[in-house]
DNA sequence: TTTAAATATTCCTTTACAGGAATATTCCCA
DNA sequence: TGGGAATATTCCTGTAAAGGAATATTTAAA
């Protein structure tokens, strides 16, 4: 999978980007106003999701609209489709069952 | 989306040891020889990845047989789902006249 | 009960990156 | 043509996180 995808998606600020970016295209002061961002920050987010191919920029004379490609979007899902065994629970059920008899997993954390 | 899976599969490190995991569980030196890793940094990663739900381990003696959970493959899809209006590009179709009316795009970097 | 194997943790250093502030650039319009 | 609006860029600083090296911990086996 695209690292720089993931990565770009990985910071809070930009993921809420592409939250809000899914609605409909905006502006570069309609995102900032949204998450209360500075007009800065708001460009300088838009230009990682740009450089990694998730959004793209429209000039509308001093004005970027910005929207989301679908590229990025289908290239997501096609590497989950390959992990669509895990996930279905479709595997390991041997090794599932021995776990579960040995009740031996070590998990500190806690999830979901 | 979860910030925290993002950013722990932002890692090329820890993105290599998922796709690993995706054929089946691996011990820890495993992973690390498989990946020309070191032993402290593969469990490092490996540290992440449990932590943020990806990976869990399971006890064998003195070594633990780390493996994918479904979970957060499921989540990343069920996110994926709310996009796919953009990436099966029904949407926006109005825009995209426009923009190709008028071809002026900005874009300076090269995607797919 | 020492030894070795497997793994985790700690400490240190370096680097990447996010935010703040200031400034540059581009565009329209009066 | 000068000014303001919208956006991008630059510089600076602080912080998080990754790798290296060393060490701690746990377990089985001799």
């Amino acid at each position: 999978m695209n690292i720089n995808v993931m990565s770009a998606l990985a910071e809070p600020n930009r993921m809420q980007i592409v939250e809000l970016l899914r609605e409909r295209p905006l502006t570069v002061g309609e995102i900032a106003e949204r998450l209360q961002l500075r007009q800065p920050q708001a460009s300088k987010h838009l230009r990682v999701l740009s450089e990694s191919g998730i959004v793209e920029a429209q000039v509308d004379a001093n004005r970027r609209i910005y929207r989301l490609r679908p590229e990025p979007f289908r290239e997501l899902d096609d590497w989950l489709k390959s992990y669509r065994d895990i996930w279905e629970e479709r595997f390991d059920r041997l090794d599932d069952y021995l776990q579960k008899l040995q009740n031996k997993e070590i998990r500190t954390e806690q999830h979901d």
